[in-house]
RNA sequence: GGCUAUGUAGCUCAGACGGUUAGAGCGCGAGACUCAUAAUCCCGAGGUCGGUGGUUCGAUCCCACCCAUAGCCA
């Protein structure tokens, strides 16, 4: 294309309460393929991101593991970056939003908004829980629908009829934490006028303030337009959370933090400017003040330059449809607010579905990264894969596991890789490995015919039309294998007298290829990597397609990539029924989730132990013999003269009270802290005398010991002696 | 409940400013070939374009309603 364009990408960024899994690839996969596609195409691309590490359910989890929430979030990040390499996904800089960068930087935009008017403080009720001292975020608080009468619905809307309420509508409150009544208590709040930016959002949805162009997909400006033109306009935004919160106290506001959705896209920007003042960021030509002047270039409508961009460079984020109304509402009128540029380009993508349904553990469709890499899976599969479907479209997307398999063993394998395989053989056996140094005029108007097809896939790529793009690809893929079918070089090679013939054939059949490698180097890297080294060429740019590569020593061919055996997607499948864990109770809103769950921060525990074998089977009398019920922690404390044990009393409903001794201090440090919580235990198990006193049950918790012990939970509606079957 | 989207062959998707027999890839069936990772090439079967009603000479494409799915309602 036209001048090259400095381009800062993003993409959501993980929560940092669990490993990253099939949804979160979706679009982190779509993002690198963009910035590769950009490189590419000639333009200087930053790619940053980052774990989004604050909030309260990282708090939580972090206390439930036993550890402090600035472990907890480390441990996952490691987990995190390992899985974005191993599938491709290569950062300029990964960064954390619990940083110094991102500190710094909420404070200062906070600031500039605050100065500028555009924060306003006041009081709102909220239920707090007594026993734990906190406000309770609304997926904190469970109670009966006001509406239908359903029980056990969490704070802001009722699964059952739909409807959206205040925890404060709920009857029979309880806190998911310690089960105990919330009460109402008041707390200042701060908050941020965005609607003070309603004009400046207009303006930057229809384009003004990027010459013209686009910034989203039509249907996701329609969705903003419909908030924006709200009969109330746009409400405040409550950007204040009280302590005990993890994330970044606001300057001389004591007690009060900003909430996560605050910080969690100024990350983005703390990464960058962690990127442009390190050794990397400096090879990449950036310095410490690259950032500031990237960022604070506030565009104004019809500013535009002659290229029709208000800018030479340009700031894209990568997003999925659940959070667009931060990035798309928020965000930019923080950022104009703070005198800094507006976002040039939104991406958003849909959802993910495993053949055709939402992701289910139980069906073992809930697949992590690193589940789908064991399984001895190729990252490349997957990407291919992905790229075939997406579109700048914001919809939801199928892995039907059949199809993936037959369209990467067909169309990666069956048509492009192939191409060489058939071809190599002959360069080697006839021309000592080298191609032919001139085609005839036939061959050179078929390459340049493809070539300009394909030409055509660099705007493809910049539309995030992968869809398109691999379409066109795929077309000239089995162009170039009717071409070697018609030619059938296997014949020509019996002629002594045809070996120019030969030549020119397998030169072209090897061009097609090279090709195709070329435009494909985007989705699967590494078997372009692979491609190179066979081709024994290192190109870096669209342009190498537009000549063909003449008289040029190849290597031997080996499989550049092979069929994907379909054992593999079923031990991922079995892999990952394995991999249940207990389900957290509840989460909040987690920036950068492009799937439906978020993860239990099982995760963060130590790799579980060898699996135990399967135990024989039983019949389900042997099961019925169990009395399982839940019983609520009333105490909980250590037991003097024992480093193992600790000492239960459980409400067990219509059973009475129960003395119950649990082998668990190792995993559970802090006995006093499970009061008020649920457990399961065995009922009928016959009473034991301990030292101690006597042990009337046994309760149940997973894991294989020591401190890899997880007591099983119920969520907040199970009542005390419910039987659990 | 309101709103925003989506719904085309078994699967994943194109497409038509409304106009003669609605396309592709994969899968499936028959044939060809044997250079190649049982890859490739050719031919074929398969769709009342979610449903109902309307506008029109004519709609799958426009309108209304309905159904299903997803998301949002901060």
């Amino acid at each position: 294309m036209s001048t090259p364009k400095e381009i800062l990408v993003t993409h959501a960024l993980p929560y940092a309460n669990g490993p990253l899994h099939f949804g979160h690839l979706l679009g982190y996969i779509q993002t690198d393929v963009w910035v590769r596609a950009q490189r590419m195409a000639g333009n200087r691309v930053h790619f940053v991101a980052a774990d989004d590490a604050h909030g309260t359910p990282i708090m939580l989890a972090a206390e439930k593991a036993g550890t402090t929430p600035e472990a907890f979030i480390a441990d996952i990040q490691i987990g995190h970056e390992r899985d974005f390499l191993d599938f491709n996904i290569v950062h300029d800089c990964y960064h954390t939003t619990h940083s110094v960068e991102n500190r710094e930087l909420a404070e200062l935009i906070y600031t500039r908004l605050r100065d500028g008017g555009h924060i306003a403080r006041r009081s709102i009720r909220q239920l707090y829980d007594p026993a734990r001292d906190m406000f309770l975020p609304d997926r904190y608080v469970k109670g009966t629908c006001p509406k239908c009468g359903t029980p056990d619905q969490y704070g802001d809307n009722c699964e059952n009829c739909g409807a959206t309420y205040a925890p404060t509508d709920l009857i029979d409150a309880r806190s998911v934490l310690s089960g105990a009544a919330p009460e109402l208590r008041d707390s200042e709040h701060y908050f941020f006028q965005v609607g003070d930016f309603a004009d400046l959002l207009r303006d930057w949805l229809a384009g003004k303030l990027t010459g013209g162009r686009p910034v989203m997909h039509a249907s996701v400006a329609a969705k903003l337009r419909e908030w924006l033109d709200a009969e109330d306009g746009l409400r405040d935004w409550d950007i204040s959370r009280d302590a005990p919160y993890f994330g970044f106290p606001i300057p001389d506001a004591p007690g009060k933090f900003f909430y996560v959705w605050l910080d969690a896209p100024i990350g983005y920007l703390a990464s960058f400017k962690r990127y442009c003042a390190s050794p990397a960021g400096a090879a990449a030509g950036l310095d410490g003040d690259s950032f500031m002047r990237f960022m604070e270039q506030p565009a104004r409508p019809g500013s535009a330059s002659q290229d029709g961009n208000a800018h030479a460079s340009e700031m894209h984020h990568f997003l999925g449809k659940d959070i667009v109304n931060f990035h798309g509402l928020f965000w930019p009128a923080m950022l104009a607010g703070a005198g800094m540029r507006t976002p040039d380009a939104l991406h958003v993508n849909g959802y993910l579905t495993v053949n055709g349904e939402k992701m289910s553990k139980s069906r073992g469709t809930f697949v992590l990264a690193r589940t789908y890499l064991d399984a001895g899976l190729d990252p490349d599969w997957l990407r291919y894969y992905f790229a075939t479907m997406l579109t700048a479209a914001p919809v939801d997307l199928d892995l039907d596991l059949k199809a993936f398999e037959e369209r990467v063993n067909s169309h990666l394998v069956g048509k492009w890789v192939n191409l060489a395989s058939r071809s190599a053989g002959f360069v080697h056996k006839f021309f000592d490995g080298r191609l032919a140094a001139r085609l005839p005029d036939a061959e050179r108007a078929l390459y340049a015919s493809a070539a300009t097809k394909l030409a055509g896939c660099a705007a493809l790529y910049r539309a995030c039309d992968y869809a398109g793009a691999m379409r066109q690809i795929i077309e000239v893929a089995d162009a170039a294998n009717a071409y070697v079918a018609e030619k059938a070089p296997w014949v020509i090679a019996r002629d002594a007298d045809r070996r120019e013939e030969l030549h020119a054939v397998c030169t072209l059949a090897l061009n097609y290829f090279r090709l195709l490698s070329i435009w494909l180097e985007p989705v699967v890297p590494g078997i372009a990597a692979r491609a190179r080294a066979f081709l024994q060429e290192d190109w870096s740019r669209f342009e190498a397609a537009q000549e063909p590569a003449l008289e040029h020593a190849i290597a031997v061919f080996t499989a550049l990539t092979t069929r994907i055996d379909p054992k593999a997607i079923q031990t991922m499948i079995e892999a990952s029924k394995d991999s249940l864990q207990p389900a957290q109770a509840s989460r909040d809103a987690v920036p950068g989730n492009a799937a439906p769950a978020a993860e239990s921060p099982g995760a963060a525990s130590p790799p579980a132990a060898q699996p135990a074998d399967p135990a024989p089977v039983i019949s389900i009398d042997d099961f019925a013999r169990l009395d399982l019920r839940v019983g609520r922690v009333t105490a909980c404390e250590f037991v003097a003269g024992s480093d193992k044990l600790l000492r239960f009393e459980l409400d067990a409903g219509e059973l009475g009270t129960r003395q119950i001794f649990s082998g668990i201090r190792a995993a559970y440090g802090e006995p006093g802290k499970l009061v008020g919580r649920n457990v399961v235990f065995i009922a009928n198990l016959a009473p034991r005398k301990m030292r101690f006193g006597i042990s009337e049950g046994m309760i149940l918790s997973a894991g294989s010991g020591g401190s890899d012990l997880f007591l099983l939970d119920a969520d907040a509606g199970a009542r005390a002696g419910a039987p659990v079957k």
